[in-house]
DNA sequence: CGTTTATTTGTAATCGATTACATTTTTCTT
DNA sequence: AAGAAAAATGTAATCGATTACAAATAAACG
């Protein structure tokens, strides 16, 4: 493996030179960055990253911290994140917590460990409560889940106002017995919540909600015990794509046509939730749009870390489709 | 922050002693061992992972190359990577190469450049049809994509025999004009088209086939194609999930219920396969255990460089399900 | 108990780059 | 053309660990 004394001696140069060529630093003559290049070429060489670390004290590294990169939504982020990190010549570390908060503080020791520019982080309620940016030694962007106490660089859906629409869209569309079944493991959930309450009230209706873990089983559970309770729900509305799915299987064990004998509304559009019967009604994240817009911000604090503190909202967008039709007068 | 020589001097001892009491090295007194770790735990001491690096020579990293994360069976089979991964003290470092050989090759040098201990690699079919393990500087394990031909260790389904029994099963259930749709873009769309011809052959029946790039798109096109020709096929098979998902799209815009006028099936046990319709037979894959295999063979690997090539094959399961239900007699 | 052998411990070289600082070369002024 | 200032280049220190080798200590043996 050639390393950077022989191409220094190859090109007739010193090492110094050939380590401000590479660096892209200015000053230094044409003809040895000819000499340089030709000799680096020639001899096929790459930098020993590890020394290279070392002694430049950065990395290039960036950590992404998620719950489960089988969440569709946090796949498309990372994908996201993953695009823009390699066009910027940077590494991604990628980290599953499962909504544990001690996963979540073991990894951002691995995070310090490593010695990263700086993290994408996805935290957990107990998290985001204890966040402080100065607790770590990196720059840290919040992603999906942040509250308004909180101060840090996040990149948010408009939660509040996209479940207000959601549930406004239902109560236009004639509903008015709507239960709202909602994650209790990430802000998300309680902020939509928030959302449909306003929207109930402000139309005078009773709100019907169910908190749960945020996981398919969970809501499918809860929406069996709903289906089987009378009076029926008109409609139910589940907080996230995992809470979706499990609301759907629900539907379906308990033989409930939608929007025939319950209507059906939700956050996050997945290949499927056009498929299924008529299609669900849905709140589309735009999701590349908020991985690209966390690792961006990210590179910006990195390159300015004493700039204001930033929060990006991105507004979610309502697909209407046949699981919210209007209901039939009675 | 506290380094090695730091702790050595608080503990009394000289840095090799800390050193070998972290690496976990014999031939320490007790009490030597006993003042390090007090040392350590009250500096916090965290070694500098460069440094150790740079002169240690391995990174305990590994690469993971697929051609996108966003396809559900890469997302599972990363998820297990990196559980592994993680509990063996390694890190991951993953890479999209969307089926480009230019991105696979740019990725691999990478790979070179970050002197990873090993790649786990999905490659494309030129990619394949090159490879060499004697081409590259640290051991490689082919994921999901490998054929006869590839001396290679490699984890993988048994596509032909599988593709085999989903056709055997249709013509079980009384179809006769069995359209194939598959990815040209993968070893695998191959190899199972190979196990649906076979089948057909057995049968006596005439293959209808279609190739087509592993995309949505693509296959909503093609069975778009399909449906309209006459005489309409009897079922359709999609090679992977994403094909099928296309396929589901299409019969839906052509309006057509399966399996009352066409039958479907495929390959990938996605959330949705089960919801549309009367739900959807496919072959599933044991994605999760196909990660594990893979990491599990490349850490054998790495620790036992000369060890003989291993072939890992997974059986896919058949499930049945309403769309490929009986034929009524005509 | 002195010698040999085995076990601990320490000292200093090393991994391969970046970069501070010193030196040389070039350019600019007058 | 001499001297000052600016630009280019080189030398050597440095990043913070691991580890080869040397030295010191302990155990084993006749």
């Amino acid at each position: 493996m050639a390393q950077i004394k022989d191409v220094a001696k190859q090109a007739g140069v010193s090492v110094a030179s050939v380590s401000r060529v590479l660096a892209g630093h200015a000053g230094v003559s044409e003809a040895i960055r000819q000499r340089v290049l030709e000799a680096v070429q020639a001899m096929d060489y790459r930098p020993d990253l590890a020394a290279k670390r070392l002694r430049s004290r950065r990395t290039d590294t960036i950590g992404l911290i998620v719950s489960d990169i089988r969440n569709p939504f946090f796949t498309e982020v990372s994908r996201a994140v993953e695009d823009m990190a390699y066009q910027n010549r940077m590494r991604v570390i990628l980290c599953n917590a499962d909504e544990d908060p001690e996963k979540e503080a073991l990894y951002l020791d691995l995070m310090r460990d490593e010695n990263v520019s700086g993290v994408i982080l996805s935290p957990s309620l107990p998290t985001l409560a204890r966040f402080r940016m100065s607790d770590y030694p990196f720059p840290v962007v919040l992603v999906d889940r942040c509250d308004r106490e909180t101060n840090a660089d996040a990149v948010v859906l408009d939660n509040v106002d996209s479940a207000y629409r959601l549930t406004t869209h239902l109560i236009e569309q004639g509903y008015q017995r709507i239960a709202f079944i909602y994650g209790t493991t990430s802000a998300t959930g309680r902020q939509r919540h928030e959302g449909y309450v306003t929207a109930m009230a402000t139309h005078g209706l009773e709100t019907l909600t169910q908190a749960v873990p945020a996981t398919v089983e969970a809501a499918r559970a809860a929406a069996g015990e709903l289906t089987r309770g009378r009076p029926l729900p008109e409609a139910l509305v589940g907080s996230n794509g995992l809470i979706l799915l499990g609301l759907v299987e629900a539907l379906r064990t308990a033989q409930l046509q939608f929007p025939e004998q319950i209507a059906l509304a939700g956050f996050d559009d997945l290949p499927w939730t056009r498929l299924v019967g008529s299609g669900i009604t849905v709140i589309a994240q735009p999701t590349y749009d908020i991985g690209q817009a966390a690792i961006e911000l990210l590179l910006q604090r990195i390159a300015h870390s004493s700039q204001s503190v930033r929060r990006v909202v991105l507004r979610g967008e309502l697909r209407e489709r046949g699981s919210s039709m209007r209901r039939s007068m009675k």
